[in-house]
DNA sequence: GAGAGACTATACAGACCTGTCTACCTATAA
DNA sequence: TTATAGGTAGACAGGTCTGTATAGTCTCTC
């Protein structure tokens, strides 16, 4: 996730531009982060800037899509490449969450932090917003398909809320505990939803659609 | 929740000022709301304001007190009168969370909003946020505990994920469903580290402890 | 070599932001 | 009655914000 794009730094204004918003947006949000700042730190003009963003609006837009592309293909990378290894599970994902984590910057999840500094539920960042998350869900539903797992809607609906918390902890606490409850959290919501999977027995199985009474 | 005083404006400019805080940090945000909002919708002269609060980091601070005291007072008190009824656990949270969501100006928790709008980890915002989440913590530990559960400290720690998650669920997608499924992830937490609550037989308890490798 | 396209440099308009200053008012208590 | 506490009213300083306007530069292509 740290190293989106090459280190070269980027040749036309508007790659440099959206790098910096990039940085810049995550690190200190959308609110604190002033055009003047983005167009200082990328080397622009500012009539450069407003030829290719006609408002602010726009380039936060595009900071979105752009975190979005960037994250979701580290994020599935990271969780395909653990899934390789026999014997896994739906809780790799706590520990590429935990990778994310220790990285310098972290600052908690970019969308999370949009939709806090934005009232408008309606407003175009928060639909980009539901649309990542939405995307997500979907990954970590196809992840539990192809994990052979059952309720793969359930599954996902209810890892989202783990993920989300998670993330939440993690970036208000720093505490690196949050990455095992996560994990163990994560372990029981696709192990009480499928028994029989990961050395579970029979008798396991006979409890587990007991409690399945939510 | 909603209710947080008498309906009776309040007479001295202080608290006028603080009351109409309280609804516009939350609605719209730290940095959105200016001090002149402020200043004119609590009906208050800008000396008043200055005079009672010296700048408007101690607003904030202020704001965050008494959100708080009342966030906690009615939280804890409909948990527990939820939790009066017998054979109810740790999953009342669920449905009090729920209740939450349903009001009218809800836009997810304020302390996770002013964690996201604020980058500097050590900033005394964020502090006083901790330290809510650290008494929200204890909480739950001490409802674990009167409900008889072992792992309390874990199970605290779990359910902060979970709830942390819920909210900004309710507050992202607008989705009941998430109560559901927050309602079925307390009760896993729960039972899965008590087994012998709840119906669950000693076969059940074996297979819990082997679960129980995290 | 001339035009086009992308970019630079900088001044500026107008709004809004936090915080200060001066001046005045009013009720209460010493 | 007079000092004091708490409040009102509004101008203003100095900064920052987004966005626009004007004018010039550089490079590449026809």
């Amino acid at each position: 996730m740290t190293q989106t794009s090459t280190d070269q730094p980027p040749v036309n204004a508007r790659e440099r531009i959206v790098e910096t918003a990039l940085s810049l947006f995550y690190q200190n949000g959308l609110r604190a982060t002033g055009i003047d700042k983005i167009i200082a730190e990328s080397g622009v003009a500012k009539m450069s800037f407003y030829r290719h963003f006609p408002s602010k609006g726009d380039l936060i837009s595009e900071f979105l899509r752009r975190r979005h592309d960037n994250w979701m293909a580290w994020f599935t990378a990271a969780v395909g490449k653990k899934l390789e290894k026999p014997g896994r599970g739906l809780e790799v994902i706590a520990d590429v969450l935990g990778e994310w984590f220790d990285e310098p910057g972290f600052r908690g999840c970019a969308f999370i932090n949009t939709i806090s500094e934005t009232p408008d539920y309606e407003a175009d960042q928060n639909q980009i917003v539901r649309d990542h998350k939405a995307q997500l869900e979907f990954f970590v539903k196809q992840t539990a398909i192809q994990l052979g797992l059952s309720a793969p809607d359930k599954i996902a609906a209810t890892a989202m809320i783990i993920i989300e918390g998670t993330i939440v902890r993690a970036q208000m606490t720093r505490n690196p505990d949050v990455i095992s409850h996560c994990r163990w959290l994560l372990q029981m919501t696709a192990r009480v939803e499928n028994p029989s999977r990961r050395g579970a027995t029979s008798r396991s199985r006979r409890r587990s659609r007991d409690a399945r009474n939510h």
